[in-house]
DNA sequence: TTGAAAGCGTTACCAT
DNA sequence: ATGGTAACGCTTTCAA
């Protein structure tokens, strides 16, 4: 690994026979005379120069790379997100750092206050929750920031959000049409921003569809395979009578259809499940799994576009987009 | 968003009353005097001081920052990877850069050559498959390449790899100790590395169980859901007497699952499954699938550690470390 | 159109 | 130990 050092412009312009700014110009679209671009050119590949971005960077005033900030990487939810957000910011010349956070506030705040260090244009955050320091630094912050997430409205910062209220009434409301009449559901902790939407959109699917509420039918555990697993069996056990589950997440929901498979009940046959974020795992479930998405690509996607347009200069008021749920049926609430 | 100019080492060391030299030694511990350090600091806190990394960057002609760079981050294989490369590489004040290539060999060779813009101190690189022009590009790379993956012997290169060969064979061995003697395999594109190595690994495990070859029992399809389900439906129906399958990933393997339910097969009772990478997938279907894991969480650990080896100025020849497979018995085969 | 020169915000050398 | 100053590699005025 012999470090031999990079050629920089002051060899190209030795080579060409020209000054340095006159390489910069060609190079960068600056110049008219066809001739000294083509002597340019030349030289650049004779010497095999390619431009520090460092350099660049502090004279120009932006990095061309941009930070996505999430929890866990490993959630498919932010998976989806990452993989519209790097083509999009790839498409318009932008790298993507990724900053997994791992649940710690800390952290979160962290890569907030590192925004001044300047190494990025700008950052895509999903906060694990947003606390009166959060608002502080996003108030302030030395690029510009899209939130993905819950915000309150009065920081002005552009916002994308899915509506996950809408999406359980939606899930709800489909179990009705569908003929369940006794319907539980097996949410994440109440004092998650999800938990707590879900379960009022649960709530108010229910009166939509003129179905009583009944809390016995309610359970509060966590987003993971096993834990709804669990608390599905003991539901269910207890309630035989229940015709539908919906699962707050896809992981709960296939614990929910391994619970009803250990019961020995048939889906969708004796009970209908639906589950939510629409996953990868729904697809290939057994039964499939019907599952509200929240679209998760598209907010990564619009995400992207509000923050290239706030690096194109726009400065226009803070934008705040929400991106409805879609239901997607399949064979379990069929 | 007023785009106040941030403060510099300038202002703050006006403020200190102290030259910048002075500023930039007492905050890289360079000092000795105590007073110095703290009336720095002072004015740090005082200004708002946050050093310019770009800047820093030029200067000491590092960036604090890695690349890694693969197909599609969206493959369980390659989550896995960044799951532990980002906290490996941040414990150690790296920062990631993400690169999906999408299949793209061009954009490969694009992201090797990109390096010569010193954006980054080193790549951690998932080739989809070894050209002419990667060994050349490899050969000569501006900063320190760790590459996952096969890779030809004669690269200069660090690299770290993975066994799906033996794991293959590890599946067989254990379906045929389980009983099984009419053993299926539904591969990928035989013209793929993994596709490959795979089918090799296969024939080598029916020979260690002295089991025959039967080439009507192989079916080279894609690394998909639907592709395997479809060649496993068509494979079972001609071949009824099959009492086991490998599925060549675990996205197969769910494939054959959903297929052995259609033609209403029995797992395990008349066919046992496996698949492999041991993704999530296998955690959670029905029955739970065993599946070969073939470490990717540990490949990327060990790459960016290798890669941190380099960056500290470790000289030493290129290291060649491959990582064991497991195989994880679930249900499907049990 | 071209070249000289002044930064961009640091670090590190060299005197003091 | 501290301060002045020269880089680091580029872009962009400003004159010619």
């Amino acid at each position: 690994m012999t470090q031999r050092r990079r050629p920089t412009i002051h060899e190209v312009a030795r080579v060409a026979g020209v000054s340095i700014s006159s390489v910069s110009r060609a190079l960068n679209g600056n110049t008219s005379n066809a001739d000294m671009v083509a002597r340019v050119n030349a030289a650049v590949r004779e010497v095999g120069y390619v431009p520090s971005v460092v350099a660049q960077s502090l004279k120009t005033r932006h990095t061309g790379q941009i930070a996505f900030a999430m929890e866990d990487i490993g959630n498919a939810a932010y998976l989806e997100m990452v993989r519209r957000i790097q083509p999009t910011l790839r498409d318009e010349g932008y790298r993507l750092l990724l900053h997994s956070t791992g649940a710690d506030v800390e952290d979160e705040l962290g890569v907030l206050a590192s925004l001044s260090q300047n190494y990025v244009d700008g950052l895509i955050l999903c906060p694990l929750r947003v606390t009166d320091r959060h608002v502080e630094a996003l108030r302030q912050t030395a690029v510009p920031v899209v939130v993905i997430g819950l915000l309150p409205d009065d920081v002005p910062v552009d916002n994308v959000r899915a509506d996950s209220r809408v999406g359980a009434r939606l899930a709800v409301e489909h179990l009705a049409e569908a003929g369940a009449r006794r319907i539980a559901f097996i949410d994440g902790p109440l004092d998650t921003v999800p938990g707590r939407a879900r379960y009022d959109g649960f709530r108010s699917g229910l009166a939509a569809a003129g179905l009583p509420e009944d809390d016995d039918l309610v359970r509060f555990t966590d987003f993971q395979f096993d834990a709804g697993r669990r608390a599905a069996r003991e539901l269910l056990t207890g309630h035989p009578d229940v015709d539908a589950v919906l699962g707050a997440n896809d992981l709960i929901a296939m614990g929910v259809l391994h619970a009803l498979r250990d019961l020995g009940r048939d889906v969708p046959g004796d009970v209908r499940v639906v589950g939510m974020d629409d996953t990868p795992l729904a697809a290939t479930s057994f039964p499939p799994l019907s599952s509200v998405s929240l679209g998760s690509a598209d907010r990564g996607r619009i995400a992207a576009e509000l923050l290239l347009r706030r690096l194109d200069g726009d400065d226009a008021p803070p934008e705040r987009v929400t991106v409805p749920p879609s239901l997607n049926v399949r064979e379990s609430s069929r």
